[in-house]
Formats: structure tokens, C-alpha cells, sequence
DNA sequence: CCGCATGATTCTGC
DNA sequence: GCAGAATCATGCGG
């Protein structure tokens, strides 16, 4: 125990485990020729190349007699204030950085593809499971949307597992890190706030790698999307049936042709086609053919007459002997411009 | 292969 | 959010 104060007095704390080192230190200081400057710094340089010649007890022994030092806590404050101020002060200037843009646009995107946040449907199964339900009609169509999903869960459950890894790598590596300054602090002069810093600066490397896989991730679902969704251009046309029960409809309510939801419902479930996967069919086919008639009434002309006649027909053998005043629309009524339906839906442009 | 038909998508205005 | 308009892309007959 006598012998800090003699530590402290004669050399000087930093220098405590080299007492002649500090001794040249302070001669080099107070001497004024460049000579005897120059015979310290090679001094000093010689004891740092032997330094790991010495026995590690004896090293161990002279870190211990450090820490117990009773000046060790407040030069400990002092040496991290000073290194506060010459080093980390200049740095720490730009923190607090707001949210990357880039990282919340991948976010949302994982979101809203269902990647990321909570499962839906919990798992490829139930999702396959889910779209076939849903599908009903068009066979070939749901098979394909519920390829797209489990492909789509796969991804889900790919990111997820990467995450957690990454997750779990970072909190190693930090707890590793912090132990590790923890330790260190024994010796140097690292105070809470620069292992602090440390820490955060590893979250946001490995939030940067954890970016590369939203990225990658934001990429793999792009390509499915465009592999199976956008497949959607592969038009494939109605069958006949189909297309002559949209347009019986459709000349059949000429004035108005506008469906409810109700009618589309029931037209889509009479063609065998989809009434709100993404975009209905039906509602594509009135919004075509709405313009196309339009554009080219002529070119309509003949099967307008086709079709009014058709419906003519069923209204008088419906209503047995009914007259034909009942039938929504005439093949005369149809074309006669004075005609209210007929102006109805043409004035719209 | 060409050109038209047609289902789907995108853009725009309301 | 819907309808109209323009456009894209494929299907298909000749």
C-alpha cells in the first residue's frame, strides 16, 4: 500500500508501470538540446518493443496494483473527458440521423406485399388453401394465384429466418463488443457513453446489411410479381358462351349500360369468369366494350340487331303471349335515334 | 407474317 | 374510386 503515493509523487500515475520512462519523459521535456530529445524518444520506442517481454503475471500484477489505486476513478473521469472533448465531441456532432427514406420505401413495400408484419393466413397451406376458396370459377386461375402465394410465403419465410439471424448476430456482436470495451475500461480510458456510441454504430452497420436483404428481398418479390400477376396481360379470350352473355346484356341495357355490383356478380359467376381478382373481368370487358361501341356504332350495328332480336325473342316466349312492348329493347328501338335509351348512353360523350 | 379483335393496364379528369 | 380514353400485348384467322 505505501507504494502508490510513492507511484503518484515521484512519476506520475500513466507512467506508474514505467517509472523510467516517465523519468526520461520529464528530462526530455525540461532539457533545451534536440540531442538528448531525440536519445529519449528511442528510449521510449526501445521499452514499447520490450514491453511484451515481459511476464504476464507480472503484467497482470501491475493492471491490478492500477485499478486499486484510489486516484484511479477520478483520473479515469478526466482522461475520458479529455478524450470527449478531442475526439469523439467532433464526430458525435452528426447523430440523431432522421429515418433513411430509401429503407421505409422497402419497408412499406414488404408490408404491403404481405412479406414483412404479421402472417395472413398463417402459412403456404392455408393461403393455398384460402385462394382456391376464393377462386371458384376459372380453375387454371386460382392454381396460378395460389402458385403466387406459396412462392410468395416462401419468400416471407426466407426473409424472416435471415432476419432473425441477422438479429441474432447483431446482439451477439454487440453484447461481444460491449463486454469486451467493458473490460478494457479497466484500462482505458472508455467511458459508458463511448460504448454507447460503439453499440450504435453496430446496429447501424447491421441495419445496412439488414437493408441489402430487403432490398433482395423487395427484388424476389418484383420478379414474381412480374413472373405471375403481370402473366395477366396472357390474354386468354372468353369463350363464346361467355362473350354472349356479356353482350346480351350490354345491348340489352344499351341506355344504361352500366352493371351494379350485383349484376357483374351474377354475370361473372354465369361466364365463368373473375369479378374482383385485382380487376373484375366483367368489369374490364363493359368498360371495353362501352368504348368500343361507342367509338364505332356502325361497326356494332349488326350485332346489336343480332342480339336485340335475341332478347325479343325471349321476351315474347317469357311472357307467352305478352306483346312485344315489354322487351327491353326492339331491334327497331335500338338504331331509332329519336329513341331515349338509345340518345341515354350515346350523348355521354 | 400481317392486321384486326380483344382482354388488360395505365393515364387522366372528375 | 370510377369512367373514359389511350395504349399495350396477345390471340387468331387469313
Amino acid at each position: 500500500m505505501d507504494e502508490q503515493p510513492r507511484l503518484m509523487h515521484s512519476h506520475g500515475v500513466g507512467m506508474a508501470g514505467h517509472p523510467g520512462l516517465a523519468q526520461h519523459m520529464q528530462d526530455g521535456t525540461a532539457g533545451t538540446d534536440g540531442e538528448g530529445r531525440k536519445q529519449d524518444i528511442g528510449d521510449i520506442l526501445q521499452q514499447i518493443m520490450t514491453i511484451t517481454d515481459q511476464s504476464l503475471d507480472e503484467a497482470q500484477a501491475r493492471k491490478h496494483a492500477l485499478n486499486c489505486h484510489r486516484m484511479k476513478p477520478a483520473l479515469f473521469n478526466v482522461l475520458c473527458e479529455i478524450k470527449e472533448k478531442t475526439v469523439l465531441s467532433i464526430r458525435g456532432a452528426q447523430e440523431e440521423e432522421p429515418p433513411d427514406p430509401q429503407l421505409m420505401r422497402l419497408d412499406n413495400m414488404l408490408l404491403a406485399e404481405g412479406v414483412a408484419g404479421p402472417e395472413k393466413g398463417g402459412g403456404s397451406a392455408a393461403a393455398a388453401a384460402a385462394a382456391a376458396a376464393t377462386g371458384g370459377v376459372g380453375a387454371d386461375n386460382s392454381a396460378e394465384h395460389s402458385d403466387y402465394r406459396a412462392k410468395l410465403s416462401q419468400i416471407r419465410q426466407i426473409y424472416h429466418t435471415e432476419l432473425e439471424k441477422y438479429e441474432q448476430a447483431c446482439n451477439e456482436f454487440t453484447t461481444h463488443v460491449m463486454n469486451l470495451l467493458r473490460e478494457q475500461s479497466r484500462t482505458r480510458p472508455i467511458s459508458p457513453k463511448e460504448i454507447e456510441r460503439m453499440v450504435s454504430i453496430i446496429h447501424r452497420k447491421f441495419s445496412s446489411i439488414q437493408m441489402q436483404l430487403k432490398q433482395s428481398t423487395c427484388e424476389a418479390v418484383m420478379i414474381l410479381r412480374s413472373r405471375f400477376l403481370d402473366a395477366r396481360r396472357k390474354r386468354r379470350n372468353f369463350n363464346k358462351q361467355a362473350t354472349e352473355i356479356l353482350n346480351e346484356y350490354f345491348y340489352s341495357h344499351l341506355s344504361n349500360p352500366y352493371p351494379s355490383e350485383e349484376a357483374k356478380e351474377e354475370l361473372a359467376k354465369k361466364c365463368g369468369i373473375t369479378v374482383s381478382l385485382l380487376s373484375s373481368q366483367v368489369s374490364n370487358w363493359f368498360g371495353n366494350k362501352r368504348i368500343r361501341y361507342k367509338k364505332n356504332i356502325g361497326k356494332f350495328q349488326e350485332e346489336a340487331n343480332m342480339y336485340a332480336a335475341r332478347t325479343a325473342v325471349n321476351a315474347t316466349s317469357v311472357s307467352a303471349h305478352g306483346s312485344q312492348a315489354n322487351s327491353p329493347s326492339t331491334p327497331n328501338s335500338l338504331f331509332n335515334t329519336n329513341d331515349e335509351e338509345f340518345n341515354g348512353f350515346c350523348d355521354l360523350k
